[in-house]
DNA sequence: CATGAATGAGCTTTCATTCAT
DNA sequence: AATGAATGAAAGCTCATTCAT
């Protein structure tokens, strides 16, 4: 009736306007899901039911489960809280620690090893696992190593590259041994890349 | 009928035998499915047909399909080859080279991504995937590593059992970014860890 | 709320008119489905999408999907074409040649099928069909033959009725051996009836 | 035990033999179902249901509903008894007859309907149907009348292949006007056929 | 002992219909 | 009035497991 009404048009489609609410609780229970039972255990049956929502709500969103899967990995995202422990060494540990409380959180792992388990028949998994989960990590780890180079702190031919793969690689090798990582794991791990260990 | 039969039954028990070849192929169609689908997807239908069996001869060795998967991976075993390059790095390299090749075999990791999926819902797995692959692989860096200390190549304070878990986890997460191992990353994390980073 | 509401207000509605444009396009859309694809494959959504309308549009009209299939179908009307061969025999054949055209067109027959599949379930389509489509298609034999009767054409005890039954389900028969009819099967009919077989 | 055995063996497959009576039973749930509410409303769970039979059992001998309803159309054939009543007429009339009463069946014409319904998605249904009870069902009339022929009681260029679509098809038609034939229906289309209706 | 058949429960997906805007 | 969203119910099909031979 006035232009108000037509910005109004413009942005809002007719009908029922979809629940954000209902998105996100759905996209939420996937991924519990997922984490919790890995994609082929994984019922749509079930993530409706636990988002409170009937099937076809989610079919009206996502195509497929696999649709649905990828989406809810897709809004996984690194929360990226600030480091700065003063020091190169604390802000990799701290980074490490992070990182492994996220692994260690229920399932944490199990997600991984979901994605890495489908990765031939649903790579759009591993596709995003990597672009929201992997490679954030991985760039956190090379901003500090990439300051203390700048800073001075390195050897001067230090390999930043190896160096960001030793250190969150060795908290997967360490989970592989007993789903845990003790305590002062990750000082060690910096520790042990910083000062190398031939004579 | 023969006397392979009597000394089968002078081993106890009476009618045919099981046959143990028909035992191995079962074992060895359930390790490729599990390999190529995973556990939720493999079915035992497919891995009877696969091992020229049928369902019956599968359930009466083992009573469910997570014993069956979990006796499958309970049959992979390191083949060991002798590593003696002269060198501890060469080792450490050689190792780590035969780690990559074994993780890039088509579905290697796939299988890895299972057992860590299934954690929750079939520990087993998990426990005999270290018992008979985590835990052998890490004995020989370890083992090189020690020569190594023996040999006083090594700080007198260097960290073993972190440099196994950084050595080993570095393919890991380098696997994370891509599914692939460039050439010369084994020699650049067995350098870099050898060296160490700081100044 | 402005000149143009207080004009439907008159007519006696409130509020926005129902279009008779959308009722013809729904109607239209439901026949092309009815015919595709039969009637219990016929999905509401898709005959809505297809006129571009929305699921109530359609649910506000008609309350149910055998309303809407019903009501379609009694839209349905023999396009009546004046024949005039100038013989009755001509007429009959001309007629016949019509129907076969009807028949052969795309989903002609499966829309028959259709209502003859549906019988028990939705009694009102094979009404609708026989009082829009047969009945005419009939009483168009029917006129020629007793034009010809009048004009001292045929035999004094010829059997309009069976005549009729025959000529059409003549083509019925046909359709049955191939999907087909070939041409000049008409004629053949025609002149067979005529003349009779008997000697 | 014996050399019968042998030829068991011969004969047999190993395991649990199939059930004959099963087979039959789903195939005549299957024209049950088929003929009472169509291809498409028909459910393979209330098949199954209906004759005491699981689903995967029905599964394991066909592969799709399609399939099934094949099969199941597959089945059906013309009861032939033969028919002798001393007259070319009234052999055909015998003939009309019996065809009259397998369609007034209940749901013999739903049936016909389904399989033209369904002539664009699942064509082997009307192929079937046409292989086993539209063929067969013209050859007795063909035979009939090739028979008059024969002796020498039809015109010399009677048409046959019209005759019998005549024939037929006015039981076709006959039903699209009222689901019913009524008494002398078939007598009146004979003589008429016979006689023919031209002067 | 080994086989093929059978089963109950489950899967993903779609439909006709109603609700909220 | 008309829209897009939501829903309960069912569909076709498959699986791990057990039975009968």
């Amino acid at each position: 009736m006035d232009n108000a009404t037509a910005v109004q048009v413009a942005k809002k489609s007719a009908g029922r306007p979809r629940s954000p609410a209902v998105e996100r609780r759905i996209l939420q229970a996937t991924l519990r899901h997922l984490a919790a039972e890995g994609y082929s255990r994984m019922s749509v049956d079930a993530v409706a039911a636990s988002a409170g929502a009937s099937k076809p709500t989610l079919y009206r969103r996502w195509e497929s489960k696999a649709d649905l899967a990828t989406a809810a990995l897709g809004t996984m995202r690194l929360a990226e809280l600030p480091i700065d422990t003063g020091s190169a060494k604390g802000d990799l540990e701290a980074a490490l620690d992070n990182f492994c409380d996220s692994l260690l959180r229920p399932n944490g792992m199990a997600l991984i090893g979901t994605v890495l388990a489908e990765e031939a028949h649903t790579p759009d998994l591993l596709r995003l696992f990597r672009e929201r989960l992997v490679a954030p990590r991985r760039q956190i780890l090379r901003d500090i190593l990439e300051q203390a180079a700048k800073a001075g702190e390195l050897r001067r031919n230090a390999n930043l590259e190896a160096s960001v793969n030793m250190l969150i690689g060795a908290i997967y090798a360490r989970y592989l041994v007993s789903s845990r990582i003790p305590g002062g794991f990750t000082r060690e791990v910096v520790d042990t890349l910083w000062a190398g260990i031939g004579r």
